[in-house]
DNA sequence: GTCATCATGTAAGCCGTTACATGATTGC
DNA sequence: GCAATCATGTAACGGCTTACATGATGAC
């Protein structure tokens, strides 16, 4: 899941491992927070696989003193690319990060792949965030596929647990509420879904006519 | 808040770790999937801290072959217990625990601490569903909690993130759609658990009255 | 006598956390 | 020069999981 997020971050533009935290904490906030002793490892591993891999510091200025195509260097090297002051950027300790052809395709992958071991809400939430990056059918069929999801949740809260038991067999008031508020969250949800199903297939309806007349 | 699970069953009856799962996978199984890896060690861990102890495995049964006020043996003891087989009850190997005084307490002390480090809303369905083993005034405290911190959560989902950013500064249409969902759907759970609060006090008013009367 | 189920446990691993250690850069 | 912030990392631990190992009991 952090891997989801760091991929997702990524694909819109090169990031430190500092930055980084601080756009997952503010634009993800209000379902993630993640820490540098599980961040920075996360980078570690994600270059190590391919998925990403370090850029020079200062993208946005096209100034390039140094072009710099593949810096696989360490810590020594960032510090010597600081030690000649040429570029105008400052921070020179920093090691910024890109994604490549492999990450995306990574990226789009963990959107599809139904993790269990993960809480299922915020694994969708989390995923529904960076789907914006997967192909239109991927994302159509994770979108489905949650749907389908909550279809059953919702049919085993109504029949009773996983079909050979009958009833939660409790009588206390606590847990037939919450039991009651649960089922009907997932009604909610599932509309949800379905709402952004359709208005799926309309944007893929528009770019067919799209596709037609051209 | 698995010891929690535990001790809020336990509370009800006696049981041996293997039913406690199965007890836990019927009546918790929406929103909990123990698995023996971490049930057992956490048995230990709170027969070792003296919140639960050993009994003999037949509890219904009033025959009473050997008394057995308090076994700390283990499983050798347990061996032996079977081996003489006078009691009409099976099932030797097990071993039954039960919630002692200290336990109590400390099931109604895990329903008031608010641990952080697990999802607050897994953690309030797990509470809520053990709250009824609290006092009344427990109970209510621990629902407002629940309620501020609901409401706190609605204020932030309006203003935008944490007090200084201004909304959360992406234009995408997914992550909008999940914004106003999480909203609406925080809306109806504060709107539930204040109808929890209200019901609560009711009770509370019903049970003034009586004690008035009488 | 063998198979399904009941029953208890251990070991390794996953995925995150907090706490700690270190150092560069900037503003004053 | 000193503090605040930026920036990167390591170590230890937490709480759970799966996979594995073991054995008793009962039904047939």
């Amino acid at each position: 899941m952090l891997e989801l997020a760091i991929l997702g971050l990524l694909k819109e533009q090169p990031l430190h491992g500092y930055e980084l935290k601080k756009r997952l904490g503010e634009t993800l906030g209000f379902l993630w927070g993640v820490s540098y002793g599980s961040l920075y490892p996360a980078l570690r591993r994600l270059e190590r696989s391919g998925a990403i891999e370090i850029v020079a510091p200062a993208p946005a200025l096209t100034a390039a003193p140094v072009p710099t195509g593949s810096i696989t260097g360490d810590r020594a090297a960032a510090r010597r690319l600081g030690a000649n002051r040429i570029g105008a950027s400052s921070r020179r300790t920093r090691k910024a990060y890109r994604i490549t052809a492999a990450g995306e395709t990574q990226l789009v992958e963990l959107l599809l792949a139904d993790d269990e071991r993960y809480d299922d809400e915020k694994a969708f939430a989390l995923k529904l965030a960076f789907c914006r990056h997967a192909p239109a059918d991927a994302r159509l069929r994770f979108l489905e596929e949650r749907r389908d999801a909550l279809r059953a949740e919702l049919e085993r809260s109504r029949t009773g647990r996983s079909g050979k038991e009958r009833a939660p067999r409790t009588n206390d008031r606590y847990v037939a509420s919450l039991l009651e508020h649960r089922a009907r969250s997932t009604a909610r949800d599932l509309e949800w879904v379905e709402e952004l199903i359709a208005s799926e297939r309309d944007s893929a309806e528009v770019l067919n006519q799209e596709g037609a007349t051209a």
